[in-house]
DNA sequence: TTGACATATTCCCATATAGGCATATTATGA
DNA sequence: TCATAATATGCCTATATGGGAATATGTCAA
């Protein structure tokens, strides 16, 4: 009955995207870019970027301004903060020295506690 | 032509379900957890539980092991590395004041090269 | 005003789910 | 051995896309 959540739900969803993190990406290193500037960088159809785009815009991560017939996008980057937030729960994973670091201040934390 | 891309691609796709960042959130703080712990702790229908289970047991997120009738899972943890290096990228966008210290640093790696 | 450039939308299709339900599998423990 | 607990699968439906193609919108510049 219920399908896939939206990718306009959220950013994890929207960020699930290969190709909508190439355009963060590209974003994130040119600043703004008329989606012409995405078209021809990432090799993608015109429409698509687009809808790619809308997607972005709908949860956020893209700002757009027009500057006469073009539209030029920008990356709102903190909101990705959330999806960084929750993953660095999980630093201690693969950062063995933080790990170590980090349970020596919580064991602390406990004494005092 | 093209749906969307599965779940299984990789761990972008598995995560952007919240209830499968639920079920990484619980194995992250219970260590190993059976099935049944998952459906009561998450109010999930126990099908659902390992539909779930397997979609990230596909994309290396988490791992199984016999005891008795039950099956542990427990989290690798390691594999969410990627979307936190990836979102790592975007730190300036929100932590200002790191912003400026790496500006600096690359600043002067910019001389020297 | 008008033609051309730059984007956004709309339609259509095949694919990929989440969930709900029923049932198949497994591994036990008595 | 065997009923049973604990999981995993199979089926079915409503949704939600990515893409492709064609077309609608918007904005200028001459």
């Amino acid at each position: 009955m219920m399908a896939r959540s939206a990718t306009t739900s959220d950013a994890f969803n929207a960020v699930a995207e290969r190709r909508r993190r190439e355009i963060i990406d590209m974003l994130s290193r040119s600043g703004e870019v008329p989606v012409n500037g995405m078209v021809e960088a990432l090799g993608l159809a015109q429409p698509l970027v687009s809808k790619h785009l809308r997607v972005l815009r709908e949860v956020g991560l893209v700002s757009v301004r027009g500057s006469g017939r073009r539209r030029l996008y920008r990356l709102n980057g903190e909101n990705l903060k959330p999806i960084h937030d929750w993953t660095k729960r999980f630093e201690r994973f693969w950062d063995d020295q933080l790990a170590r670091i980090k349970e020596q201040a919580e064991s602390s934390g406990r004494k005092k506690a």
